[in-house]
DNA sequence: GATTTTCGGATGACGTTGTCACCTTGACGA
DNA sequence: TCGTCAAGGTGACAACGTCATCCGAAAATC
């Protein structure tokens, strides 16, 4: 059997994962505000004040659980990207499937994922001595999430690259990625309903991978016609 | 001088305008988090419980502040349609960049237009009997919101129609709103910094418009290469 | 014109939440 | 062996959404 919790750095890192794990669960099953930080500690297996210990609030929790959800997407998008079996399109539409795959199973954590930057601070009250956010809290880096993103910008990025060629790929990535992450959207909030629009998600995508292939390999800048 | 006030029901109107006011500024300040009913009350010149005689809750109160900013969005793009003097492509390339505009100048009632629908419920405690939301609450009815959102998707489905056709229009358009609710919530995000994408808002929605003008007039059906 | 109904609004109260200050305890280094 | 330190427990507070209840005046009824 395993060490049945023994050193205290690896109790505290076992709370930790515990924490992160509960709040991911609740996240999936009620959204951000299903996340109560007593419900967190107390499927953690402690109470309402330790996740403080681990993590600056409510709102580096939701963070940290976004940074893991970046590395998830961007495992995967690598994985894609190093499949020697696939044609280089197939990568791309695979990429923009596995973004919107997780706008449909985990429509919540996509939401915390695209959470607009700066909303936090509420500055109640008038004066802003809010100031006391200790520059590096506890744990629940905003920069470890932007980190885990860049990373899957970048494999996506370089698949691509491969498609459009180099000097274009910035533009037409950040267009497709655009695209296809208001497509996720779309479906989520439910304007994308298949009676107005005739359509679904994954025609969208293909029409999209295609005219993009065919606009972007010409080798044209993408700037004005 | 007008009625200083007369009727009941000239009264009850008057209050709920300045509820739904005082909802949409409070919104612009610090998003949904912010718009606390009691606040809400207090700069309508009533008191915490008066707006649950005109709304079924908060949740109703929002809906009701997105259904006028649909409304506004939609007419935005109806003038756009309908004025003579502008070609087609650039009254699309106008509302697209009406949208993206929104999200730029109110972030927040942007983020409420594009809520995800049924995410308020949060069954705490395990019956539901929570059957008592009263078919057709006082008022902040979803379908409001649902036929202003749709007015708008019809003036923009008109515009791509005569771009694309009429039989191609609904996948195009599906495409063309879906990428610009995408740029839009990218740059919201924050995901769109121009340090790794080198580009814009601007740049892409031309390249968006012109891939479509150049494939969709062709008359092919969009389905399949 | 008197009475009854209706409804917008005020008030008190309850449960839940995020957050902090303070205290306890047990593992670790000296 | 002993003092330190951080993980965790506990009490408390303010703010929130929501409801039940009450009040008063406009409106409807006779």
């Amino acid at each position: 059997m395993m060490g049945v919790m023994a050193t205290r750095a690896e109790s505290a890192a076992a709370t930790r994962r515990a924490l992160l794990d509960a709040a991911a669960e609740l996240l999936d099953l009620g959204g951000p505000e299903a996340v109560a930080l007593r419900e967190v500690g107390a499927r953690a297996g402690v109470t309402r004040g330790a996740p403080y210990r681990h993590f600056a609030g409510k709102d580096s929790l939701l963070t940290a659980v976004a940074a893991e959800g970046w590395e998830r997407i961007g495992d995967r998008v690598h994985a894609l990207r190093t499949d020697p079996a696939l044609p280089a399109s197939e990568k791309l539409r695979g990429a923009l499937r596995a973004l919107i795959g997780v706008g449909r199973d985990q429509p919540h954590l996509y939401q915390v994922l695209f959470r607009q930057r700066g909303d936090r601070p509420g500055e109640r009250g008038e004066g802003l001595e809010r100031v006391r956010l200790q520059l590096c809290g506890p744990e629940g880096d905003p920069a470890a999430a932007v980190r885990a993103a860049g990373r899957f910008q970048d494999e996506f990025l370089a698949i691509v690259a491969t498609l459009v060629g180099e000097p274009n790929a910035p533009h037409y990535g950040a267009l497709l990625l655009s695209s296809a992450h208001g497509i996720a959207g779309m479906e989520l909030s439910g304007h994308l309903g298949p009676d107005k629009w005739r359509t679904t998600a994954d025609e969208l995508v293909d029409t999209l991978v295609r005219m993009v292939a065919d606009t972007g390999h010409r080798g044209d800048s993408p700037q004005f016609a």
